[in-house]
DNA sequence: CCCGTGGTTTGGACTTTGTCCAAAGTCGGA
DNA sequence: TCCGACTTTGGACAAAGTCCAAACCACGGG
């Protein structure tokens, strides 16, 4: 198996693995899991009831900002995130039951042309997951 | 050319084109626009002052549910509108200026697979634009 | 062992973005 | 002209995220 998100954050040499810290990594291990900032906080209060709301907020910023995170934009209001970066995939959403659910990435990187410089390439897919099809 | 989005919503049937609707489809002319619905508000207050917020948003949303205007979640904090629906592309992020672009359709549909029914895909890049790189 | 320093957390106020709703306005056909 | 349906309006509300100063805490140097 590919490391969890909390073990690759013990791996960051100088970064302070604190409680709020651990607790947040808890919460986003999972497969196919792509919980909003909200969902996360609930879920990290359950362990830790202390934990702040500002906290979930900059320590999600931060793992993302390290890499070990994906940020994704799905619907315009909020932000999901999900801790599987290796190997990559896209996502679908299901018009039927809103679901959000891993695509396997099987699709050839674009070529550039026009003078662009493409770093990474995130795909949303709309239709039916395999239980609404 | 392909017809504008007014031009587009003047053939719909049964769609009262009010002064409202006109203001919005017009501020929405152009190639390589992303507005928010907050810009578009400001900008149709320039033609039709009594404008109110909750006529833009209803009228943008209208659109797209008619499928002549494409909305774009980029930042997962606002949407974004993109008049021009044929071609179909994609769109660029730029990492330095932030400026949100259009990038040719290119790539090959992805087959479906695991028994997802894709309807359609965007994709958003990420990279530097031509005048950045 | 204690203190200072700097990173971390906290709570709460605030902003931005979007939604909802009842009342008023407007348009076109009978 | 009048009616009924569609449309717009303003304002209250909600959701999601940001900001900030104060408090907290951990660790290394003295």
């Amino acid at each position: 198996m590919h490391p969890t998100l909390l073990e690759r954050l013990q791996q960051q040499r100088g970064y302070r693995l604190t409680a709020q810290r651990r607790v947040v990594a808890q919460v986003l291990e999972g497969e196919n899991l792509h919980l909003t900032a909200d969902e996360v906080l609930s879920q990290a209060e359950a362990m830790l009831p202390e934990i702040s709301r500002a906290t979930v907020y900059s320590t999600l910023q931060q793992f993302v900002d390290m890499g070990q995170l994906l940020e994704l934009s799905l619907d315009g209001r909020s932000r999901r995130y999900d801790p599987n970066i290796d190997p990559p995939h896209h996502h679908l959403i299901c018009t039927e039951c809103d679901g959000v659910f891993d695509v396997a990435h099987n699709v050839a990187a674009p070529d550039a042309g026009d003078g662009l410089e493409i770093e990474s390439a995130q795909i949303i897919y709309r239709g039916r997951c395999a239980d609404c099809a």
